[in-house]
RNA sequence: GCCCGGGUGGUGAAAUCGGAAAACACGCAACACUCAAAAUGUUGUGAGCGCAAGCUCUUGAGGGUUCGAGUCCCUCCCCGGGCACCA
């Protein structure tokens, strides 16, 4: 047995591939683009781990299948490398982020250079450069001019830890993504994104792209649509005259409203007050509700407490009935209305309050219609029936009857989601600055000039300790806002970023009056950063196109008539929208949701000409170690260098791959690699051995049109597992098969180039053949080459196998059943009983049934 | 609670247009090579019974449909993930 070095051949390949630049392809002049993304990885400093590999391995595979398909395959690698997980870490080391981010994009870029990928290191991107957030602060301005971002006071999830808001997709199960210390509410002013706006396309775009289906369904959910009505019930008060508008998914039941219940943030709490005969009580309630976090809230196994609002009372429209309002913590003010009409006979949640606050509870609802047997329900009914209790809707189905209770409540079908706005300020150091300036003077000049009518909170102004100040984009041309070198960025948690605290970032001149003004000290969010780099890695190189502005509706604010783009438009226009996306199923409702959208945006300003960023999208697994996740605190994060170096990256590639469905992941066995690199080994062997005696000829024939066939589908569906095992049980047969020819080792060589780049690089040229494996064609295959002269006919008695039988490939169905009858073994088996009916199935089995 | 996956040998897993379950590997055992070990090679390896030919059982549990079910239907259990007092 002749062994091979890979560290040796591997490194031999690595140099000669870098020289030649054997990854790159010709951008403008491509026939067949294809752009081939991975999801970028954020640097930390512990190096790459096999769960990185094991993406970028997946994806790799695909752009060299492609690329063997003859289309141009541009395949980017880049470094998410501002942001939050790069800060945090450099705060528990005690490093600055910025010589930390250096340190560990160098070493993650040399351990990437190992893996034998097709990156185009030409066009790598990295967020933290100041020439990449430059344009992520553009995006901003972009979006602020196009009205999609502002500023609002809100209630919003606080981190103790990481000291800094986030956004609602960063708050999981009531803890923070990052760190996972629970969160708190706060009410603070923060820049928020106002993605909601596209919700409905965000949901409705799904059916057009190709994704993994369960990536689409997380959108979905997170998205959260849900169809219903507005209504609105008249106040009874002493003092003023209200409504309170509900929402409701289920119009139907409101004859069966009996009380009312409001958010207790709801702003009619408040307002009234005066009426409120028990507002002593109310605001003690209130205030308790405010001081519990939303986990506390939303504890399910929580009982429901609430507060009645004494003195008032609200006007049931459907049979005007009086029915008292309760402000109570089960219900949000952030979604819907903040308010809900209350059907104890049919909602859950209604139930279980009026039972404890001994509230009416009337059925309006029957399932088993006309026998309304209505006893006192045992729990609420919520399935769908007919009405009873409805005046002149008795009787109607309770589906039919939303629309029309709607109309004769004087309501209106509305549509909500769940999708909240995207808040996108943070106060961290380690990102891109908003590019936002605000200015007292400007308020003093427009409001002289009466100017400030129509102005809006948020949009274009904000106050700052109590007086109003406007708010001035950063004009493009000064951009970037660059990110200050400061020795303290420890946030601080007073609600600020640690830039605050820093006179010479935040005083600054007003770009539009010339007075003084201060900046905004926020950074963007990290998922800002990331939400367009696929945008600029083709563009890397070449001229940023301009853009004309001619609609001004779409860009408001802006005096200029062109902006210049951080891409090219032609290229831009060739390459994208992405052909195939791979990644991790953790960015379903982060990443993948906020590139969707600022795709759509970025379409609307005419800025692209697709709305969606990625036509194809994968998700695969994830690698455990012992059935656990890799975690930096559980310690069982597998760096791939130890195996790079002693069984090499090939192997580590094909055994990442070959230990389940690429979409599954699998669990990380230190022993497993041991079979792949026993396969090699045996390939090179039988190569040192017989490759020089190899002559051209039919060989393996048969076999090896079926692996080719095998090896192609198998690639196309990203079945990699397969893939190998495939390619193993081809070369099994070339064991002691003296007929083995020149064709059948070259198609082996080909067939694995994708997963293991270097060893059939390096065999390929020991095989004497012409330049690079890698640039050849991918075999095909003919289908009349797999077509068997023969075949097992397997012979059944009830079902049972009893007997195989070779027989030729077009046997007639007459046939089969003589040949099944003919069977010794299937006589016995039918001990002379005649058959009740015989089943024949072409090509696989004849089954007797007696 | 709802929505997605998934449950197959000692292990990772194949096989889902219903047609010999366990391909391909790992591990294990025996043998060969070796002074020995490692490496490598050969053979065997789902369970049970049997000297053997062979037989029976077996894809989380239980029912069903079918000539035939890992695959389809129903009920339930377990594991992983997502959402969750969302009106």
């Amino acid at each position: 047995m002749v062994r091979y070095n890979p560290a040796e051949i591997e490194a031999k390949w690595a140099k000669k591939w870098e020289k030649e630049k054997a990854w790159e392809v010709d951008l403008e002049k491509a026939q067949k683009p294809y752009y081939n993304l991975m999801m970028f990885p954020y640097p930390s400093a512990e190096g790459l781990h096999v769960g990185n590999v094991y993406a970028f391995t997946g994806a790799d595979i695909h752009g060299r299948f492609r690329r063997m398909q003859g289309f141009d395959v541009f395949e980017p690698m880049g470094f998410d490398s501002f942001g939050i997980h790069s800060e945090n870490f450099a705060l528990k080391k005690g490093t600055h982020p910025k010589e930390q981010t250096a340190k560990n994009i160098t070493n993650f870029t040399q351990q990437l250079k190992t893996l034998g990928a097709l990156f185009d290191w030409s066009r790598a991107v990295t967020t933290s450069e100041p020439e990449y957030y430059k344009w992520t602060q553009w995006l901003f301005l972009q979006l602020y001019k196009a009205g999609l971002a502002y500023k609002a006071k809100a209630p919003v999830d606080w981190c103790p830890s990481c000291k800094t808001v986030l956004a609602d997709e960063q708050v999981i199960h009531g803890k923070c993504e990052r760190c996972d210390t629970q969160i708190v509410q706060k009410e603070l002013e923060q820049w928020f994104f106002a993605i909601t706006k596209y919700a409905e396309r965000l949901l409705k775009n799904l059916e057009t792209i190709d994704w993994s289906e369960r990536t689409k369904i997380a959108q979905r959910n997170w998205i959260g649509r849900s169809e219903g009505a507005l209504l609105k019930f008249e106040i009874r008060s002493t003092k003023s005259e209200q409504y309170i508008e509900v929402f409701t998914t289920r119009p139907d039941t409101l004859f069966g409203a009996t009380y009312m219940v409001l958010a207790p943030e709801h702003e009619l709490v408040g307002k009234l007050k005066d009426s409120i005969e028990n507002w002593g009580e109310v605001e003690k309630y209130i205030n308790g509700a405010k001081q519990k976090n939303e986990l506390e809230r939303t504890e399910l196994e929580k009982e429901k407490t609430g507060v009645e609002l004494k003195g008032i009372k609200a006007v049931n429209p459907a049979n005007k009935q009086e029915i008292p309002v309760y402000a109570a913590d089960y219900v949000f003010a952030s979604y819907g209305t903040g308010a809900v009409m209350a059907v104890p006979a049919h909602d859950e949640r209604d139930f279980e309050f009026a039972k404890k606050y001994n509230l009416p509870i009337m059925q309006v609802i029957c399932g088993d219609y006309p026998e309304q047997t209505c006893p006192a329900l045992k729990e609420a009914y919520t399935g769908p029936g007919n009405l009873v209790g409805s005046g002149k809707f008795d009787g109607m189905d309770s589906e039919e009857a939303k629309a029309k209770i709607v109309e004769f409540a004087k309501g209106k079908l509305t549509t909500t989601y769940h999708l909240r706005d995207w808040l996108i300020s943070r106060q961290r150091y380690w990102g891109p600055p908003i590019p936002i300036i605000y200015c007292r003077r400007c308020w003093e000049i427009r409001n002289s000039k009466f100017e400030i009518r129509n102005f809006k909170e948020g949009i274009d102004y904000i106050f700052i300790n109590g007086k109003e100040h406007i708010i001035v984009p950063v004009p493009e041309k000064d951009l970037p806002v660059e990110l200050l070198y400061v020795e303290n960025f420890r946030p601080e948690g007073s609600g600020k970023s640690p830039l605050a605290n820093v006179p010479e970032f935040v005083n600054t001149t007003c770009p539009q009056c010339g007075g003084a003004a201060q900046r905004e000290t926020d950074v963007s969010d990290t998922f800002l950063d990331s939400s367009w780099y696929y945008l600029r890695y083709p563009s890397v190189g070449f001229r940023n196109s301009k853009f004309e502005i001619r609609n001004s509706k779409q860009i408001q604010n802006t005096k200029s008539k062109t902006v210049e783009l951080p891409w090219n438009t032609e290229i831009t226009g060739k390459w994208l929208p992405v052909d195939m996306y791979i990644g991790g199923q953790e960015h379903a409702v982060l990443h993948l949701l906020y590139a969707r959208f600022i795709t759509m945006a970025l379409y609307d300003m005419g800025f692209i000409a697709f709305e969606e960023p990625f036509q194809k999208f994968r998700a695969h697994g994830l690698i455990t170690k012992d059935g656990a996740k890799m975690s930096k605190s559980k310690g069982n994060v597998v760096s791939p260098d130890e195996f790079v170096a002693k069984y090499g990256a090939d192997a580590v590639r094909c055994y990442l791959m070959f230990t389940g469905p690429f979409s599954e992941g699998g669990d990380w066995s230190d022993k497993g690699i041991v079979g792949v690199s026993r396969f090699f080994n045996r390939v090179w062997d039988f190569l040192q051995h017989e490759g020089k005696n190899l002559q051209s000829g039919e060989g393996l024939e048969q076999l090896r049109h079926k692996t080719i066939k095998k090896v192609t589908e198998d690639l196309e569906q990203l079945h990699y597992n397969t893939v190998v095992a495939g390619l193993m049980e081809y070369f099994n047969a070339f064991s002691g098969n003296s007929t083995v020819s020149l064709q059948d080792a070259e198609t082996l060589l080909l067939l694995l180039a994708p997963l293991a780049p270097h060893l059939t690089e390096e065999l390929w040229e020991q095989l004497g053949k012409e330049g690079s494996c890698h640039n050849k064609q991918w075999p095909s295959y003919d289908v009349d080459k797999i077509q068997e002269e023969t075949f097992r006919l397997v012979f059944q008695v009830n079902g049972k196998p009893r007997d195989v039988v070779e027989v030729e490939t077009g046997i007639s169905e007459e046939g089969a059943k003589k040949a099944a009858l003919g069977s010794e073994k299937v006589q016995k088996w039918l001990a002379g009983k005649e058959p009740k009916r015989i089943v024949v199935v072409p090509g696989k089995l004849v089954n007797i049934v007696v």
